[in-house]
This record gives structure tokens, sequence and C-alpha cells, in this order.
DNA sequence: TTGACATGCAACCATTAAGTTGCCTATTTT
DNA sequence: AAAATAGGCAACTTAATGGTTGCATGTCAA
């Protein structure tokens, strides 16, 4: 487990990406599909590459995306696994551990049907 | 389920709210004891009690924390649902299915020693 | 090699947001 | 009633943020 300041650390990058529409909206469009480029994400966003652009490296510093460059394009992938790990901590920290455990219960039935 | 659109604006609401650490702060505040007064909650802040009045008041309108006018005094308390939902929602939305399961489970049953 | 395409970088602008100070209202308490 | 306590309201300051424009760099294709 983590000390306590360097996960407060961690969950503010995390938040306060997870805090603009824009960059949400575009975390949705990563997970719809993976490796999509800047201009591609720009496509239909209304908003200018650059303003995308900055939103994906705030994305990436929290750690929700990352990139791989491939000639003159750059691909981008959504990482799940802070949001997962955020997710759980304030499942476990702010509700009634037994709300807790059956959703936790709930969603590990629901998971074996999916492989 | 809710309509799309409903739910969108909604989670920006709580998102924004989460972003703030002096927020976070105060919902762990609320979490440790309920029925908090403003006054009780900014002691030990440093910050001015209009300061924490407006966090508290972005905490209730994201329906994040709940609140009871007591004579004089104004009692807050956490409201644990809208983040359970959201974090789960998150979960399902972001992670592969078993990823999510697993992790689940594992909190679950390491639920039972935490503090 | 030249032009087109994909991205990077930097300055700038407008708006929001966090926090402050100052004052007012309401409820206790003595 | 008067003083003390708890909170509400509003204007203001400052810094962060989301977005823009303009130009530079790198890569691919003809």
């Amino acid at each position: 487990m983590q000390l306590n300041g360097y996960r407060t650390i961690d969950d503010d990058v995390v938040f306060r990406a997870l805090a603009d529409p824009s960059r949400r909206r575009l975390l949705d469009g990563l997970q719809a599909q993976g490796g999509q480029t800047l201009g591609g994400l720009t496509s239909g966003l209304s908003m200018t590459r650059q303003a995308v652009a900055k939103h994906l490296d705030i994305l990436e510093r929290a750690n929700l995306v990352s990139s791989r460059r491939c000639g003159r394009e750059k691909l981008h992938f959504i990482n799940p696994i802070p949001i997962n790990a955020i997710a759980e901590r304030w499942i476990s920290k702010f509700d009634q551990p037994h709300v807790a455990a059956l959703s936790a219960l709930k969603q590990t039935l629901e998971g074996e049907f999916d492989d």
C-alpha cells in the first residue's frame, strides 16, 4: 500500500484530469477505438488540434492515456488502471463497507460471463 | 438506465466537485465524523470560514454532501451514493470487465482488514 | 526535392475558480 | 437587552485553465 502523501498527489492529478468534460470525451473516444491519432481525435470535436493536444498531454501526465510515436503519427491508448484504482479506492473510502462489498461481489459475478 | 445527456451533466458536477483537494479533504473530514458544522470543519483547515462555505456549497450541489439546519448551526453529512455510482460506472466503462472483477474481489477480501 | 501532412511549441486571451476581506443576519447565552 | 456565537452574502484579487492563433519541425509521398 502506498504512502498517503504520494497517493494524495497522484489522486490530484487524476481527479483534475477527469474534471474536464472534453477530456472525458477523449477518454470515451479512446475507449471506443484505441490507437487514434491526434488529428483523428480532433475531427468531430469542434476544437483546435492544439487544444486537443493539451488535453491529451494532461491525460498522459495523469497516466490515463499512453501514446506511441509511429512515424509522423502519434497513437494514443487509454490506460484504465489508474481509473480503476482510484475508483475502487474511493468506493472503499467513502462507502459503508458492506455496500462496497456487495457492489464488488455483483461486479465479480457479472464479470464471469464476459470471457 | 438514465439518458446519456443527463448523466453527462451530473457527472460533470460531481467530477468538478471532486477535482479540488480542499473539497476532498472536507469529504475526508465528514467521513471521519458526520454532522460537523461549518465552523468545526473550518478549524484546522488554514482557510477562511467563507472559503469552506463555498466548498461545502459546491459539494452540496454535487449531491456529495447534505446538510441540516439545527438552530444557528448547520450540520453537514457526507452522501456516499453519488461517489459510489460514478465510481462503479467508470469502472465498468473503462475497464476490462475481468480486471475490474478481480480487483473488486481483491478489494473485498482485503477490505476485511482495513482500518 | 518539393509539397503535403501530422505534430510540437509558444504567446496570447477570456473565463473560471479559489480564496480573501468586509459587513449583515440570526440564534444563543448571560 | 447586550454580547457572543454561527452562519450568509457580496465584491474583489489573483492564479489557473481552456481555448485560440501563428509559426516551426519532422516525416512521408510523388
